[in-house]
DNA sequence: AAATACAGACTGACTGGTCGGTCTCGAGTG
DNA sequence: CACTCGAGACCGACCAGTCAGTCTGTATTT
């Protein structure tokens, strides 16, 4: 396999770094120094320090998307889709939980151009969300009282927070997380009817288990 | 009432700049400017930048802990703990959503000493909920296939990340997206008993609302 | 008079970005 | 094959601007 370009190796130094300590408290020569290249070297891959930043945004929203998108296409209720989003996303923990940290934590300092582009992004991901549990209203499996917006940014909310407390050596595999997230949804959006049909048992963790 | 004192009027300025553009984009200069005060004023009343942001996040993790204390203290049942909590916590946006992102979008930016001291808070009101979860199951009022860490921090994550997303002029008022996530995890926590019992129906919408 | 509260010019460290220069490597040429 | 040469990759000293914090001085209160 190939020796990691200079470009890859500014990104995942720099991915850490701003992980750690925040866009603002890591210098350009710190990034330069962690990937073993040089301020030249830095300019020459990069226009700017924000253009970095938002390379690392766009990576992960549009790998996001993408998977949502792979989601939807390949279910067909709004129940299965949006078991399967859930799951995915939190699985996604495993390989980018550095990206999803520096972009909940750091956009607040991306550009606003770079903003803008990012925030279409982000929004389509979020109507992706919003319209799988209208549809899921409309078709009678989640529950008519819940509205759309509020429910859909709780799920985001419950996902998304992940990134704050997860730990790839934690007790708990991103996989058993994932399980758990889309059980609690899929408890509290689905119908009492729903809820009872064995169509829908498999979204539910098995009684009795041992933790 | 008295005039607001120049700490207050400090507070109040820092609060709003460090919400809207994160607090390394905020320099004292701008905070001077906007509370109508001077370095020598911003100086008198704070060791530091830092010692302000302290002050900033203190003050709000005090304040969500003794509320916490009170639901504690004034219900009984882990199940009505809860609920009390999560609707109490989701309602103190209205008046604190500014300390609450700044809370959570700015503390990693603390000095080291800072850091712990707000941890330690931290840590305790993550322990009150842990325990109530705990306590939930163990009187069968929570369905024992959850585990305690993972549930938890769901229902914070999805309490918390309301600072991203709430606005004061929006469609939904605090109290109503109280009552819509409370509903949420109610659904997905109690047992299958618990939830046909009468006593607690009250934790649930009101089915056939008009959204 | 002593302490407190504040004003605002100033300082020094730090940081993002620049720029002239060097090194490497493959294509073209004789 | 030996040689040239240009392009892109990379280097690092340096610059100009910025910002937290200091210091000297003054007004007000006790």
């Amino acid at each position: 396999m190939p020796a990691k370009s200079t470009k890859q190796r500014i990104t995942e130094a720099a991915l850490q770094l701003f992980e750690e300590n925040g866009f603002h408290a890591v210098t350009v020569d710190k990034i330069v120094k962690e990937s073993n290249t040089s301020k030249g070297g830095f300019y020459h891959n990069f226009k700017s320090k924000d253009e970095l930043l938002y390379t690392i945004h766009d990576s992960f929203i549009t790998y996001v998307i993408d998977k949502a998108a792979e989601a939807h296409a390949s279910y067909h209720t709004p129940a299965e889709k949006l078991y399967e989003t859930v799951r995915s996303f939190v699985k996604m923990f495993e390989v980018y939980r550095a990206h999803v940290t520096v972009f909940y934590q750091e956009s607040l300092y991306l550009s606003p151009d770079y903003f803008d582009s990012i925030k279409k992004k982000r929004d389509i991901y979020k109507d992706m969300m919003f319209s799988v549990v209208k549809e899921g209203k409309e078709r009678g499996e989640f529950r008519d009282e819940l509205p759309v917006p509020i429910t859909s940014m709780a799920i985001f909310g419950m996902i998304n927070w992940t990134y704050k407390w997860y730990k790839a050596d934690g007790q708990y595999s991103v996989k058993e997380i994932a399980d758990i997230y889309a059980d609690l949804i899929m408890q509290s959006l689905l119908t009492e009817q729903a809820r009872k049909e064995p169509a829908y048992q498999r979204f539910f963790l098995r009684t009795n288990r041992v933790m």
